[in-house]
DNA sequence: GCAAATTAATGATTTATTCAAG
DNA sequence: CTTGAATAAATCATTAATTTGC
């Protein structure tokens, strides 16, 4: 348990556009899940909480000198820091994994994205995290599920829903673009963010990480 | 772990506008909307994307089976197919390394490609996973050794004291505009991942504690 | 009714493990 | 065997739905 670690703050600044958004979404189907919520008994004595908790809406960051340009349309939506899928966008990637895809390639989130750009703003990488994301809960689920049923066979999803042709070759052969033959994804690292910076004083949390010395490098 | 590896198929086209019609109304915070998305057949009917989706959902089960895909081209490949690091390359990664670089994020990432780009090809991908290899096979070796012995595998080569001047400025230092970096993402379709050392500025001279190893378990 | 406090869900990162080229 | 490449598991962090007390 010596790990230790840096946590950075991400603040990204993909806000999202609240555009387009059917009923409702993230339900929560009080599921039954463990939660260890250990320490609740601690009894922090009504100290300011809300102080660590949550800033809400001021402390966030606060360069003194940065001062957000206040972009009339744009304005920084002060909570949006990571994506947050509509509707129309979770139904078309669970669509997409019910299909069969698990995880995609550089194009294949290329073109999801910009179809899912669509409805909402979004990035490749939400894209790509989804479906790590969503593959992995859907495997947790079934072994929890698994655990109360002996059997459950656990048929094959069904694929067969989507109507969409799935006709689309096994290629592999990246031949234009990338210059790795096998499976090359495309990395790049372009922008970066120029969202402005949020100063250190959110230490609270960090931790540096303390690597251990290696006696030699090799 | 269920290892299963899919590889790229794809490359399908589409030029289509996705149909997608959905109604879809503002987004409401705190709408109390009760509803089991369940298998969501709602939504999304009638988007296209014939060309996403992989012909098989069997996921090739793992297994001593064939791994080979059937590409058979795929190959050739003059050059070879992965990153083969030149010494010169190695000794710069190494010197960072040692110099308390860990993951290095997407801007040292693209200078430091900049830079043993002079030595031999190479990618921003190369230079992330051999941070990220480099340090979890030290971590291995460490705990190895910690248990028993039998160090020195083989001798490692000299480091070779590059002179060059990839002097890159080993941690970032916020130096140039920005006060502090906080972490940018580079994104394009796939993943990268950045995560770099200093926070903050105070971090400046790059000292991170080396401390005696700690076998952490996880 | 509302807003703060809870809590489940889930987006985003990091770490460990695995596969395969050379 | 070494190690680049890739994936999966574990973890962290934040948001939204819910609860609760005025």
């Amino acid at each position: 348990m010596g790990n230790m670690k840096v946590h950075q703050l991400a603040r990204g600044f993909w806000e999202h556009e609240p555009s387009l958004s059917l009923g409702c979404k993230r339900l929560r189907p009080l599921a039954p899940k463990l939660q260890q919520h250990t320490s609740s008994t601690d009894t922090v004595s009504s100290f300011d909480l809300k102080s660590f908790i949550r800033p809400e809406s001021g402390p966030r960051k606060l360069g003194p000198s940065d001062q957000k340009r206040d972009s009339p349309q744009v304005e920084t939506h002060p909570g949006g820091t990571r994506w947050n899928p509509t509707q129309e966008q979770i139904g078309i990637l669970e669509m997409l994994y019910r299909g069969g895809m698990r995880t995609p390639n550089a194009q294949q989130i290329e073109k999801i994205t910009a179809q899912l750009g669509q409805y909402g703003k979004i990035e490749g990488k939400n894209v790509f995290y989804w479906f790590q994301n969503h593959k992995a809960r859907e495997r947790q689920k079934m072994k929890r599920n698994s655990l109360g049923l002996t059997d459950c066979p656990r048929n094959s999803p069904p694929i067969t829903t989507i109507t969409l042709e799935t006709r689309m070759e096994i290629m592999e052969r990246s031949d234009e673009d990338s210059p790795y033959k096998r499976k090359c994804k495309s990395w790049s690292f372009e922008y970066l963010d120029e969202q402005s910076i949020s100063p250190c004083k959110e230490q609270e949390n960090r931790t540096l990480e303390l690597f251990p010395l290696h006696p030699e490098g090799r």
